[in-house]
DNA sequence: TTTATCATGTAGCCGAGGCTACGTTTTATC
DNA sequence: GATAAAACGTAGCCTCGGCTACATGATAAA
């Protein structure tokens, strides 16, 4: 057992390197899903309400006020929204373009579980975390099934 | 625009409670994550090379091997794993449940993935993501698929 | 057997994302 | 307009998961 990183007994493993970069991968994923999330969110507030308020955030996702404070401050420094003390939180022309293709993954992921026969609530869940996660190909993939399914509906 | 947090004009949106219960709930798995990728991963190179070491779980990972000493001190902690200075990674019973279970569901989701067109590489790359954030139904909903299409294979 | 090399451990730093406690600003209400 | 309530900000603490630098143990090679 001297390099036990190049064991390949089955064939649809991959090998160390590719492995580390994979997770690698997730890994940075993960650092943009905070702010996908959050950009969402303020969009969504912003067309329900016309303005996105840090306790309203803080009330939808479920951490306090402080904690979105913080996080709002990192996303203004990364350019993805505007904010002033005491005032309402507006979207960049950046922060807007990634709430909108955000958006759009998560509605897709979201209906294409339900075209599974996930239940609404379930795929709304774990689409929540799925998404982030979801490359080109398989996003691909899931809106493929969904046009066949659509075609020929109810094939069970 | 009194109380935002109950505005609900879209019907299949969640409300601000259970949108903060989801959310927390996908930061409670993201806890997990840590735990199941690793005793995964020690339980693949005991099977592969008869022990698991911090290095080639660093190597495997990508990580350097401070990072993954830190982490196995915290699954020792949690009852997941034993082990002993400069000597290697044992599971205990319940790591090995842990890791079968994570195991037995990264399987289905990288089949599940392949049987929707994702490229092998692909489909295992998106598992590593995504497997941590399928629920119950909607796992099933995923073996449900690939019985169909083991059924019916190529319907293209 | 000594010595070099590799694996581990430890100290200490960082950022992200949680929190409580407490002070300040806005807003609503009387 | 004064006052109470709600929203927001700031300080400071925590854990997790990264890192570098350096010390020590184990092992292989000379």
């Amino acid at each position: 057992m001297k390099n036990p990183a190049q064991a390949t007994e089955k064939p649809r493993k991959l090998g160390a390197t590719s492995a580390a970069a994979v997770r690698r991968r997730t890994r940075e994923e993960h650092a943009q899903e905070t702010a996908q999330d959050y950009v969402e969110l303020i969009a969504d507030l912003i067309a329900a309400t016309g303005e996105a308020r840090v306790i309203d955030l803080a009330r939808r996702l479920g951490v306090t006020h402080v904690t979105v404070a913080r996080t709002i401050q990192r996303l203004q420094r990364d350019g993805l929204v505007t904010s002033l003390p005491y005032r309402s939180i507006f979207l960049t022309a950046s922060g807007r373009k990634l709430s909108e293709e955000s958006r759009t993954r998560h509605e897709i992921v979201v209906e294409f579980l339900e075209s599974l026969g996930v239940p609404a609530l379930v795929a709304q869940s774990d689409a929540e975390g799925i998404e982030h996660h979801v490359s080109r190909e398989t996003l691909r993939a899931f809106t493929e099934h969904l046009r066949k399914e659509k075609k020929r509906p109810k094939r069970k």
